[in-house]
DNA sequence: TATGAATGAGCCTTCATTCAT
DNA sequence: GATGAATGAAGGCTCATTCAT
């Protein structure tokens, strides 16, 4: 009996599925160019065959995984959407990066590589323009509602900090003082502190 | 008739250059792995082979570019050690970043891409480490000799901003507003700021 | 509709064994160095990618090779095993050297070939060694059932006369008189002759 | 002043016996294509360039040590023109032969290599077989001299077992009983059992 | 849909050979 | 005659991709 193909279509979301997080963690691993087909299906527990019936190409895979890892950069924003309390948003926010940097490095790292070679996929560098936009522009307003000078620029500072501090501890992992540096900044960005910096203008 | 031996000297210090120049620039561009040593030869106007008249590997030809990197780097530390005013280092410091970022980008990039992969170079990680650490330390001791507070952090903090710009920078060059954010460091770093904050702490 | 893993084994175990064939042949006529992946590819029908999906390394396929000749060779001893009257072992060994000589002359080149060259292949000297210790021990234990003095040392040179042989008629081949020497040594090693050698003893 | 065409002449019979002499070591130690011209050079205290103003390629160099054994082989042979007693010569001629074996190992394999792969060399071949029958030829007449009967298959027997040795030597080296078999060998080639050989016959 | 055997283009590397000096 | 920098052909090996089943 022949599968439904509304089963099908279930099977194939599910293989797609698989082989993107399997690729996921061998390109953060190896890198474009380190990360071997072979091993992708591997990971995935599939036939190197089957990824073919997916995506078109190498490339291809690579895309499909740029668009994942912006996914979960995009839930990472929307999950300050609810929080009304723009010091909280700060707070939080940092707090997430930090752990990001921490727990994630190699997701990080896939980031910046993407980032880095805009020769592998095209659209890398426009996908993250529109991340990093989008996230500048959510700190803006924040800076801006708390009444922050200068907010714009402030904004591009403060994802300038923490995407400095990421590739730091990229370079430097276990020297960096990560913690301290996390301290240091929550409490710069943090209500006293930001509070100050908006009557100082005055 | 031979060549005499200071001639040869002459010639392969020459041409050792232009490889590792013409090196520098296919890597920058393309990566580790997307550069091609047919191509590193043909920007160079040589012959394959002669490549490896001087490099052992591919991979020996990258060390060499990251010490022509790191060379380059250090130059660019030691030439604020003549500076006296801490003030006008960190001034120049600045400006010597942004512009590194704006007309060196190319180079910027096989620095982050070098420093990502250290697979290819073990020696990368180290070396940068060093080179950071020292930049590090050098704020450092300007930070303590104007008593900014928490020199230390504040150290790394400030380095980390740095890269930041020059990546984000790299991501989204074209839209990015680098002049303004200069401006609006040499400000925030500038002597008026900074005294204010020297005397804050007390 | 996938193949059977069955299926697939019988494909790889025919692949091999051709490519295996095909590197004997070419091996053998061109030496190590000589021989080219691609003319083993050539011969055996199939891509050179193909090889690689079978052997890590060109040095791998030859340790291949060398462990079939080594099979020939201990397929070569064992057939004397059941043969229980000891002139009759020789008569046999002498025969079937002297027809391995003339019909599988190749073979006899490459046997000789990775003998000479252990650089190439370092499990070639041992494992030769084994094979001829073998030999050598398997002629000792007959001389010495039929009394002839000096068992060992004359199973030595047993093996290094048939050796010698083959070798010299590599050297030169149509000139040799190989099939008067297979006569003379029948002869010299005929039961007759080994009887009065053992008297003679006495 | 320039050179004398005489002086001249003088320098490059010097020159080419030095390269000949550092090639023969090199291709001894490395075989023909484990060589290296550029080693040969630095053997030979050279420049790889001057190898070229000597030999049109490196098939030559080898031909020209090809003819360097074949005098060292014939020089070899006609020691014993002078030694008129026949078992003498054969005595002389086996610890010879053993002495080159134990002490000039690699020279021996070289002489192997050689002739094993005659693609290198068309020469080899026929040089070789020539070597080989003169001595051949030597061995017959002596034989002959003292009435062994059969004298020419004797000779070629001689011969193989002699090379047979060398061969078995070169592959298990440690472990072979060079010394044990020279002895049994000068006993059964001594006067003594030679006579009794060319008496038994009548 | 799924598999993995098979292909072949492309890349790094070696090294005999050439050539300017 | 002598040097060694430079060339370029060739070969080993990898791996994305195809295809028969």
């Amino acid at each position: 009996m022949p599968r439904t193909s509304e089963q099908n279509r279930e099977i194939r979301e599910r293989t797609k599925e698989t082989i993107i997080k399997a690729g996921l963690s061998v390109f953060a691993r190896k890198g474009f160019y380190g990360a071997t087909i072979a091993e992708v299906a591997k990971e995935a527990g599939i036939s190197k065959g089957l990824i073919y019936n997916y995506f078109d190409a190498k490339k291809d895979l690579a895309k499909a995984i740029l668009q994942q890892v912006v996914v979960l950069m995009a839930g990472f924003e929307t999950a300050f959407k609810e929080t009304k309390d723009p010091y909280e948003i700060i707070e939080k926010l940092l707090k997430e990066t930090f752990n990001t940097i921490r727990e994630n490095t190699e997701f990080w790292r896939l980031y910046v590589s993407f980032a880095l070679q805009p020769e592998i996929i095209e659209e890398a560098k426009t996908v993250f323009s529109e991340v990093i936009d989008n996230y500048i522009l959510m700190i803006e307003k924040v800076f801006r509602k708390i009444k922050i000078p200068n907010a714009k620029i402030e904004a591009y500072e403060f994802g300038a900090l923490l995407d400095g501090v990421g590739i730091d501890y990229l370079f430097g992992k276990d020297n960096y003082p990560l913690e301290r540096i996390e301290k240091h900044l929550l409490k710069k960005y943090g209500k006293k502190a930001l509070r100050e910096r908006a009557k100082a203008k005055l």
